[in-house]
DNA sequence: GTCTATAAGAGGATAGAC
DNA sequence: GTCTATCCTCTTATAGAC
C-alpha cells in the first residue's frame, strides 16, 4: 500500500464523518424517514457535495450497512480469539453485541419492503460479501452447537440463522426501552432468554 | 338500532371494498411506499372520492388496523367458547393464527418509526381501544400460563405480551416464504417452536 | 470538491363542476 | 359523493460558478 496523501486523508475522514451520521440517523429514524437534506446538515456540508462521495440515497445506506457488518466481522474475531468456549456461548455473545449496538442508538434499519434499496443492496458485492462472511461465521457455530445439541436440531440452521438476524431489528427492544421499566442490561438479558430458551423457558431438568 | 337505509349500505359496502385494498396494499408494501393513488386505483375510484371517506393516509392505515384487530378478538372469542385447553394453547393458537395471516398477505405491516402515523394511531380512540381489548385477553391466558409454569416465571408478563405481538411482523416468515424451501405449515411449525421453545429447542426432560 | 440555486417528479390533499 | 384537474410541499438529484 502506499502512503496516502494529505488530501486522501481529509477525503476518507470526510466520508467516514458522513457514514458516521447516515448510520446514526439510519438508527434514529429508518431509511424512509431520513432525507439527504438531513444527512448534509448533520455532517455540516451542502447536499450536492455529499452527491460526490456518494452516487445515491441507497448507496449511503448500503455503506452505512458494511460498516456495521465489518463491526460485527471485527467482534466476532475477536471471540474467536478468545478461549475456547461453547459455540452457543458464542452466538449469545454476537446477539448480545447486536442489542448492545441498538440500545446505543447505532443499528440501522432497514424497512424489508423498499424495493429501491433492496435493488441497490443485492446488487453491491462488497455489501453481499460482508453479509456471506457473517453468516458463514454463525453458521460454523450454529452447527457445531447442532452437534452437542446445544441448539435444537430439529430446526434448519437456515431457520436459526435468520432468526439470530432478526434480533437485529426486533421491535421488542425499542418498546422496552421506552417504557422505561428495566435497565438495559435486564432488557439484554430478557431479550438472549426469550430468543435461546423461549417463552416457556430452559429446560427445568438435564438428561440423565 | 335504526335500519340502514339502501344508500347507507353502499356507502359501507364501498368503506369495506377501500379498507380490504389498503389491507392488502399495506401488507405487501407496507405504509410508506403505499400510495393513495394506488389505493384508489385498487378500489376502483377517484382519490378525491376517497377522502370523502378517509381524511388521510393515516387514517386509512388506522381502519385497516382497527379490522384486522377485530379480526383477532373474534379469533379469540372463538377460542375462549371452545372446550377448556391450557392458557397456552391458546396463546399459540393466536400466534398460529397471526402467522397464518401473514403467509396470507393479510396483515399490515407498519413502520414503527413513522413519526405521523404513530400519531395518528395514539390519537385513535377506537383503535387504542381494540388494541387493549385484544391485550387484555392475552394478558389473562399470560398471567394463567405463568402460574401453571407453562411459561417462564421469570419474564413479566409485559415482555411476553410483548414478544407475541411481535410474530405479528415477523421478518423471518418473509424471509423463508421468499426461500421456497417449506411448506407453510413447516413455517408456521418452525416459528412456533422458536417463539416458545426457543432456538435450544423444548426441555428435554420433565423434572421429577 | 465545495458551494448556491434549481430542475424534476412523486405524492398527499383539495377545488369546483356535476 | 363522484369525478377531473390542479395545487403545493417535500425530496432526490444535478447544473454550473468558484
Amino acid at each position: 500500500m502506499s502512503k496516502p496523501s494529505f488530501k486522501e486523508q481529509v477525503h476518507q475522514a470526510r466520508e467516514v464523518a458522513i457514514v458516521s451520521s447516515v448510520n446514526r440517523l439510519l438508527a434514529e429514524k429508518g431509511f424512509d424517514a431520513m432525507t439527504v437534506d438531513e444527512v448534509a446538515a448533520d455532517v455540516g456540508i451542502a447536499k450536492a457535495s455529499l452527491y460526490k462521495h456518494f452516487s445515491s440515497k441507497e448507496e449511503l445506506a448500503a455503506t452505512a450497512m458494511i460498516r456495521v457488518l465489518d463491526h460485527a466481522l471485527a467482534f466476532i474475531a475477536i471471540l474467536e480469539g478468545q478461549a475456547k468456549t461453547g459455540a452457543v456461548e458464542q452466538l449469545k455473545a454476537v446477539v448480545r453485541w447486536t442489542l448492545q449496538v441498538q440500545l446505543a442508538g447505532e443499528m440501522p434499519s432497514l424497512p424489508a419492503q423498499n424495493s429501491s434499496l433492496r435493488a441497490a443492496l443485492t446488487a453491491n458485492k462488497i455489501y453481499l460479501d460482508r453479509l456471506i462472511l457473517v453468516s458463514d461465521k454463525l453458521g460454523g457455530w450454529i452447527s457445531a452447537a447442532q452437534k452437542n445439541a446445544q441448539l435444537n436440531r430439529k430446526l434448519p440452521p437456515e431457520v436459526i440463522l435468520y432468526t439470530l438476524f432478526a434480533r437485529a431489528c426486533d421491535p421488542v427492544l425499542g418498546l422496552l426501552k421506552s417504557g422505561g421499566n428495566y435497565s438495559d442490561e435486564q432488557i439484554i438479558e430478557m431479550l438472549l432468554s426469550t430468543c435461546f430458551d423461549g417463552l416457556v423457558g430452559p429446560a427445568r431438568a438435564k438428561p440423565a
